[in-house]
DNA sequence: GTCTATATTTGGATAGAC
DNA sequence: GTCTATCCAAATATAGAC
């Protein structure tokens, strides 16, 4: 049984994620986590104690799993780097379906969002930056100049993700992923 | 008295603008709105009888003539692109607040955002794009390739300010105005 | 053009049965 | 662990006085 309640747990983490990058922090109600995952009012009460903030949190938590476990996990692996930055692309072409999906980072970080929250959000997005820099290091570039690579290579994705939404087309999203070789590795 | 009412409004547009940038369509309230403009709640109604929708669309229009008008008239002025651009920077630089305050193209492009109000921001965009593509043309740039280039400076701005916002830090806003003259003209 | 007062719906949150 | 039923606050929106 404690499989099966580990799947349960898992699908009303993929609901709360999918409500908290639709909608943010402020737009997201407990009719839509209703609407998403199945579970009324007093059943997310009794996972997430808490409130909205909690479920925000373990959102947020489930994420740092996903990209830890898959999306960047290919970083620490063996080969080159170019080899293992093109697994990652891939992932994060799947992980925001190829542009379609926003980034908890953007929809969590408003002004808002609690400051526990707004804490994870930047926690959340410190380990990605290092895991980029990690890389463009690997590929010769020096400490220094590798870490604003990788802060700019996450925020032509974020971007991308913004301009793409707004456009209704996945364009933009598209070459920030095909630029992140010669933004983290060559020149 | 012309004039003044032309002043009040343009005052309860800024607060509709600094709302909507902070808190999205969706945490966007009416109550916030009282907070910031000094208006109760049928006294915006009086001004903008369908209600918030009505509101994002006359903020959205606000800041087409602010970008216009202010931010992004000097690529349609005389001297030579990178004098031109280094004049956008700086007006940029202001309007965003230095990095701190996020943009309407972002907040206002989500899924609980009407529709006639993600149209609005779609051809704003489009506007900024236009302007950016303009000059990168005019450094020499072929078309095609110019128009990459303004959506990839437009997509680093906005990507810089998420980034910005998450980690408390304008360090990344301030690099994608400092990389603009590279994006868009150089090379 | 702005206000007080109010109607109605949706929001977050809890008590208690099963 | 999930549900029905309920509470209270906050949301959008309107009527009507000044």
């Amino acid at each position: 049984m404690a499989k099966t309640d580990a799947a349960g747990a898992e699908k009303v983490l993929g609901s709360l994620i999918s409500v908290f990058r639709n909608h943010g922090f402020e737009g997201a109600s407990l009719s839509r986590f209703t609407e998403s995952s199945g579970l009324v009012k007093p059943s997310l009460y009794h996972r997430f104690p808490r409130g909205k903030e909690e479920m925000a949190l373990a959102a947020l938590t489930e994420v740092d799993r996903i990209f830890a476990t898959h999306v960047l996990a290919p970083i620490d692996c063996e080969g080159d780097p170019s080899q293992r930055l093109k697994l990652v692309r891939e992932r994060l072409d799947k992980f925001y379906e190829s542009g379609s999906q926003a980034c908890l980072l953007e929809t969590l970080s408003g002004v808002g969002t609690p400051p526990s929250v707004r804490a994870h959000v930047k926690n959340t997005l410190d380990f990605w930056i290092a895991k980029f820099t990690q890389l463009s290091k690997e590929a010769g570039i020096p400490a220094k100049e590798a870490r604003v690579r990788a802060e700019g290579a996450v925020a032509a994705i974020e971007g991308a993700l913004v301009i793409s939404r707004a456009q209704e087309n996945n364009r933009e999203f598209k070459r920030s992923l095909e630029s992140l070789s010669g933004r983290l590795l060559n020149r």
